[in-house]
DNA sequence: TGGATTTGTCAAAAGTTTTTCGAAACTTGT
DNA sequence: ACAAGTTTCGAAAAACTTTTGACAAATCCA
């Protein structure tokens, strides 16, 4: 899990941030005290910075520049007022990206995405998310608030097939097919036990309830009552 | 020198863009036959591409994921008509960065700079290091520790696939056809055996358990944890 | 050429995952 | 409350994948 901090001054705007990186799948921290940034940058090591241009104090290229004699840490540039002169001293002092306000989340999650592939030496990032629970198709796991666990192939499949299904009621058929593509004739009763031990797993990291049965019709991803409309990842 | 291909078919534009980059000390090269571009790049092996996203016949979304089929090569989308969707698209499907004109040159070369500043740790790198375990390809030896063995062609082949695949799961097939890259019908088991061979030597370097097998999806490179609390040293 | 190293193959063994089975639990309609 | 149909559950068998050791073939290097 990518770990961003994020400095910024204004309130709404960290709320705002935070919520959408975490929808995402990351794990997002704000940064206030600008003054010791990048000391503290080097103390907890983020894998990414997102930074406002201007800041009340310190603006944010200096900021980039100290913190670019410390670490290498990918940093986008966040700024409301657009200037190309701003842009390219942005990007000469290091930066690695620059976002003009206002954004669309899903853009600057495209631009996270790509940054963090390139530095992290992983291709595309394949990670589905839903209801802060993070299910990682490249790396084969489930993760939730901190608690991760390994799949299999077969609960990989099914899992993966349910988030892209998200409040869908998915019919047994369905993931049948899904699942086993040419018809190999399996119990219907086999896909009960797929499903019993990935709720089983589930509740292993505190996920209680995500898979709910649909008695005649199949099964569904649970839907929370606070429905944000948060945009995965890449 | 970097080598820089350039995909548009304005020719005024491809002058501009061609002296832009020479004069910035980079190697520009125009394509216009747009249809073989992603075998032309696997040839031709540039730095980075610019990539118009408006090109007559292809576009350059479809023109890019292609060229992502085969290479990693960092590309660079230069639009036109602004649009956000666009924007999107073009960073989902493995774009880098993405520039809108009319911009300044200096922009441009910023973005350009920032991108292969990234990249080229990757590229240029002879050694690449994971939680203290030094791959060094040009050596062809593995080091923790300062303990440190000596690789064969297989096992630096395989490890260096592993390492620039961090922690995500590689599939036994990918392995094979990265190895062996012509069919040449090796066992299935060979693999393994190799496998088996890289995990003795790691064992006695003091490394246990890298190579993680995942029963049915192929093998994995472990992933530290994070840790919550960032004990940093000042 | 000859010896050392690397690489590929085989078949048996070890280990996991997946499937199957029957019984229990649950829903729904009457 | 009962019957009929679904779904869950635990355990054991089956199916499948990977590991292992031994050996032969191929390659490399003096």
């Amino acid at each position: 899990m990518y770990y961003i901090l994020v400095v910024d001054d204004e309130p709404s705007v960290q709320r705002e941030l935070r919520s959408l990186l975490e929808n995402a799948g990351y794990r997002a921290d704000i940064v206030e005290d600008f003054t010791c940034i990048p000391e503290y940058v080097q103390k907890v090591r983020p894998d990414l910075i997102l930074l406002d241009v201007a800041l009340p104090g310190a603006d944010g290229i200096t900021l980039c520049s100290k913190i670019r004699m410390m670490s290498d840490v990918p940093i986008i540039f966040i700024t409301s007022q657009s200037s190309s002169s701003a842009e390219l001293e942005c990007m000469m002092t290091g930066g690695d990206d620059f976002i003009e306000k206002p954004y669309r989340p899903a853009v600057l999650l495209a631009h996270i995405a790509a940054v963090l592939r390139r530095v992290s030496g992983r291709s595309q990032n394949k990670v589905l998310v839903f209801h802060g629970i993070v299910l990682d198709l490249l790396d084969g796991t489930i993760q939730y608030e901190k608690k991760k666990v390994e799949l299999s192939k077969n609960e990989l499949h099914i899992l993966s097939y349910f988030f892209t299904h998200k409040g869908e009621i998915v019919s047994r058929e369905d993931l049948i097919n899904a699942l086993w593509d040419n018809e190999s004739f399996v119990d219907d009763n086999t896909l009960s036990v797929n499903i019993r031990r990935i709720r089983r797993k589930l509740e292993d990291i505190g996920i209680k309830d995500l898979i709910q049965t649909k008695r005649g019709m199949g099964y569904r991803l649970k839907m929370r009552e606070r429905e944000d409309e948060a945009e995965g990842s890449l």
